[in-house]
DNA sequence: ACCTGAACACCGTTCAAGT
DNA sequence: ACCTGAACACCGTTCAAGT
């Protein structure tokens, strides 16, 4: 078959089923052969869509990232702002766990990306951070929400109590953790985004006495 | 040649080897047979030592987090503590910047990985943290340091000042992040770590009153 | 125990050819 | 404009054969 009357492939569609191989069997079974079998084309026709395959990895990654609720950005007080986009990106990512190696791919020159960039940046500073304190907001935030999505922090123990004892004498009870690590990480995730927002508002309250 | 008197390779020049290769040109650049060839070897060669590709890429992050200064954990004031431990464990992925992905690849069962949440989870309660919320810090710090290891926040906005005015108001000199990248990046670290480490603080004092 | 050559089943991408 | 088949230059890994 060649130059079908209407076209079989769309950006649309190929982003959406890479997200389906990527979600059911992770980011190393996404090949450009396996994803045009299941487009029911032939490799190369990707190419007329996507100039590489990073780049419909970036688009998985975009898609993702532009379902990020903003809302509150621009209606909340700041601290309740933050926190609730912070909630909003962690739980996106926690939906496709293994899209999560894609934020490792460097920053971000992606829509999605710029729009929330552009979007916490310009809460705080309505709010009344000075520009500078805001950008730093910004990053320290998205260093704390990225890590977080990164990976369970309580996924890294094994279930296996005889791993620990000998070696790491404090991680006697680690092998429980695994059981449990859902909670775990979000109550950690719960802790620090406190601690972090309490510690910005402390500042905040000097810099507007 | 087969089965020289003396090992041509071992576990150790692998790891240092692929590290160079990574430092110097991304973790795409290591392959096998790549590998192979610096070290004067044929690609199968390296199945004597190592299962997987994988496993070779394991152990040079492993390699970086065994180098991250833990000293200060057994020593220094948990506030402290914490704060020279992250700064060594940023420090320590700054230098291996093409490394960060792979801290993207699921948790540690690594023996570096483990031998410091031991020490850090240690240090806490000592200090007098209760266990479960010792925890919880440990990951919450893990989740920033991570997340502040993955890559420049400032740098994810180029260096062209056409790019972002028209689409993105606030970010209207978001152009000139590129060029202080490493000052903002910095700042940014330090501002969250202060925030971060304030609000524990709090949160301790609350404890022991 | 440790290295080799040959082989298997894959990759991402290019490109001329088709309509 | 958009899809194809053929091809290029790669991959990671297995395995029997060598000493």
């Amino acid at each position: 078959m060649v130059r079908p009357r209407t076209p079989l492939l769309s950006r649309e569609r190929i982003v959406e089923v890479a997200t389906a191989i990527v979600d059911a069997e992770g980011l190393d079974a996404l090949s450009t052969r396996r994803l045009a079998r299941e487009l029911g084309v032939q490799a190369p026709s990707l190419y007329n869509h996507f100039a590489t395959k990073e780049e419909i990895v970036d688009a998985i990654g975009d898609a993702i990232v532009a379902g990020v609720d903003l809302s509150m950005l621009g209606r909340d007080p700041w601290p309740a702002a933050l926190r609730g986009w912070a909630r909003a990106y962690r739980a996106a990512f926690r939906a496709h766990p293994n899209v999560v190696p894609f934020l490792a791919r460097g920053p971000a020159r992606r829509p999605a990306s710029l729009r929330l960039a552009d979007a916490v940046y310009g809460a705080l500073v309505s709010a009344g951070w000075p520009p500078a304190q805001a950008t730093r907001i910004g990053a320290a935030m998205r260093y704390f929400v990225a890590g977080s999505a990164l990976g369970s922090f309580a996924l890294g123990f094994v279930a296996d109590p005889s791993l620990y004892g000998a070696d790491y004498p404090h991680l006697r009870d680690a092998h429980r953790l695994a059981d449990r690590h859902s909670e775990v990480d979000e109550a950690a995730f719960e802790l620090g985004l406190d601690a972090l927002i309490d510690g910005l508002e402390r500042r905040f309250a000097a810099l507007h006495p």
